[in-house]
Parts: C-alpha cells; structure tokens; sequence
DNA sequence: TTTTATTTTTAGGCTAGACTAAAAATAAAA
DNA sequence: TTTTATTTTTAGTCTAGCCTAAAAATAAAA
C-alpha cells in the first residue's frame, strides 16, 4: 500500500500537524525528515494524487482522515514495539526508538492485533505517549507540564516532552519513570526552578527539566 | 551494511548453493529471486565488488566466507523471528513465513541477542529448521528423508522439505508436528507408498509425503 | 509601495534496482 | 564439426526517491 519512505513523511506530517495545528509547511516537513524542500514537494505532491492529504502551491498541506488514519497506524506500530522491546526484552526506555523505527515499517494487520493482546493491550508506550487504536483513535490524555504545576501540587509521571538520551538518562538517575509520583515542594518564580520530592528524596530540578516532564493530576 | 534486495540475493544464493553444491547459475538465483536474468547479473557484479561472492562471466557464482556468514545472519533472523511468532504469538506454522520475511531485515545485533535469550536459545525453527548461532555456523543435523526409512524404523520429524501450505495442512489434519514420533510399520517397495504410525493412529502415506518429511533417527 | 529576503517550486540529474531487446558465449544436437 | 538451442551478458530504459541550481511566489522591510 504505502512504500518505507511514504509512511515515514506521513508520520512526520502527522507529528508537525498535531503540534503546530494547522496546514504544514514545506520547510518544516523537510527539516524533520531531515532532507531538502524540493524532495519534499516531489513526495507531496505524490501523497497528494493517493488522496492522504490535500496539497495547495506555496499554502502547506494538511493531512486527509484517510492520511491520518494510515499515520495514527504506523504510530500505533511503532509504540506497540517500543512497549514489546522494553516489557519483553529489557531494553532501556532509550534504546528502542531506532529499533521501532525500523520495525513499524512491518506490514501485517494480524501481527499487530497479536502483539497488542501478546503486551495486554497497552495505552502507553515507554515513554508515556498514547498508543492509537486499530481506527487510529487516541484516547485524548490531560497531562500537563511539570513546569505548569504550583507549590504542594502533585501528579504522577506519564511521559516526557524530547525524548534526548542525556535527558532520559538524567531521569534515570533520579529514578523518575513512567508512573512515578512527584509532588512540588516549592516553587522559584524568577527562573521557574523547583524543589521536588521523589520517593524519599527531595532535589532541586531547572526550569529546563520541569518543562520536560508530563505529569497527570488527579 | 546491506540493502533489503543484497541480503535477500545473498539469502538465496546460500540456499541454493546448499542445496544443489557447486557454483549457483544466474538462471537459478532468477528463478529463486522471481526476477530476470539480466538484473541477477547486475547485482551479482556488485555483489561480488563487496567480496561476498566470487563470480566469474558464464561460470555461475559462489558465496565467500564473509557472504555465507552474512547470508546465515538473514536466515538467523528469519528464524528466530519464526519461532517468537509461533511462540508467543500463537500463529501456525504455515502463516509465518511471508512476515519473518520482513522481520528478518531490521538491522540490530542486540535486538536480536535478546531475542534469542527471549525465546530461551532454540536450535530450531517452526519447521523444524536449524538456526544459525551468531557467528553463522550451523549444527550439523543427521536428518533422513522418512522415505529413507525402512519397515519397523521409526523417529523424530523434525522438519519439512517444501513448506507448501497445502501440504502443512494435510500434516496438521494428520497431527503431524515437529517433534511427532512416527514409526514405519510398512512399506511398498513398487511405488515407495508406506503404512506409518502416528500416536494412536495408523494410516497410509504415499512417496510423495514421504519424501518430504524430515525424521531424526537416533 | 517598492525593494529585499525568504520560502517554495520547477527543471534537470543521479543512483539503486528492476526491465526489454539484442548480442555474445556456452552447451547440445545433427 | 557444424548447426541449433540455451544461457548469460550488455546496452539502453524506466521509476522511486533523492539531489542542486535557478526561477517563481510570498512575506518582510524600507
């Protein structure tokens, strides 16, 4: 159905389009596939005739339900393997990005259906992001920003912002994952750095980490 | 390292190579390949520029021992995979081929080092195949042809020849897996047909089944 | 509003890996 | 051994997906 490298602009456009809301350039397009806005608008215009997204000269695109549906899959893919290689086979949360971006690209409806039942049907994948249905649904999650939470509030950890090794690593080595509970302590309004507790250690994090970290309240 | 079309050359040149012994015809490869000879000759040239085969015009190729380690390397891949899907993700044997045919190309040792431990080290595939370990050496495996066997021999079945689907599901109608013991009771010399029993059943079997079935006599 | 800067597209090339058609080498048959 | 058939290679095309360089459109600044 679709080739390695149109799955991948899908997913990309996918990415941009739910970020940034609104038509997609082609430049931001180019710079997250790391490749040039002339390949872009070749690849665009292609997507465009296979109807999964709707395409005006020198305007962006924007992805149709059909073009959605086919992203939201692949992303399904990728984090149904993420959450196999870390519950399976121990990986390390930041070690299994490449590798599903490898085995996403494995076409085959039957093998997702039972992978999902194989991991019990998870919501999430390893780095708290919300795995999309077989409609390419995703269940909209209230998580806010380390950052936006006030002194005395407390939620648990769902994910992370940039997923950049160093940044996990830092996490791993104040033992804060996926479902660990943070509450702020106190809060510095001038460079928004704040004093939390962590199990039974209590540290001062940057503004830069709290701005970071996905925490749901409840 | 390897493109998707190199190793899927290499994966049947080993083949061919093992099963016929000797220089592989660029006829063979494109019949295997389901391709025309004129593109088997590009790829072999290029190939044999990467020092994984030796070619020489008209004479046919043969792997190096870098291309046989690289092609076992595939085919651990595909096998292993095999086995998880069979395992752990309850599909039968005769569905798991064209998938691991896609699994067998994501580039990772580790991944599959920790596959391998995942599945617990097996030596064999659903079909009864042997894996390569990671360095592409290959057990030795004494098999027979259960056409080999003679009146009151029995054995193992340890694998198949062809995996034709039609002919898996006539195995799985006669209960007949990898790891059924089976025991000649006849045989008729004239068409090489046999009577053979299986469990607690008896029945019929003609040369051609017989002929391709692996049984380990020991 | 005109000029300048930025973004985007077009035009034309390149490589991998396939193909067809024709030429060359080898093998088989007369 | 000469002729015929088969196998294999070469030469030249094609498509997907990338590229560079230049042209066109849009946006920003004077």
């Amino acid at each position: 159905m679709f080739s390695l490298a149109e799955e991948n602009y899908l997913k990309a456009i996918y990415h941009l389009e739910s970020a940034h809301q609104g038509a997609v350039s082609t430049n931001a397009i180019a710079e997250a596939m790391d490749t040039k806005p002339s390949s872009v608008t070749d690849m665009v215009q292609k997507l465009a005739d296979k109807k999964v997204l709707s395409y005006t000269k020198y305007k962006g695109t924007s992805l149709t339900e059909k073009g959605k549906k086919t992203a939201a899959n692949v992303i399904r893919k990728h984090r149904l393997w993420e959450v196999f290689l870390v519950e399976k086979l121990n990986f390390h949360w930041d070690e299994v990005h490449e590798i599903a971006e490898q085995l996403e690209h494995v076409h085959s409806t039957e093998l997702i259906a039972r992978l999902d039942k194989f991991l019990g049907y998870p919501d999430f994948d390893p780095h708290g992001d919300p795995i999309p249905d077989k409609d390419g649904n995703v269940k909209p999650t209230e998580k806010k920003l380390l950052s936006e939470l006030n002194k005395n509030q407390r939620g648990v950890c769902v994910g992370v912002k940039e997923s950049d090794s160093a940044f996990l690593q830092y996490l791993d080595k104040k033992n804060i994952t996926i479902g660990t509970k943070i509450a702020v302590l106190g809060k510095e309004f001038f460079d928004g750095s704040m004093v939390i507790q962590v199990g039974r250690d209590q540290f001062f994090i940057s503004k830069k980490i709290a701005e970071n970290l996905y925490i749901q309240t409840n």
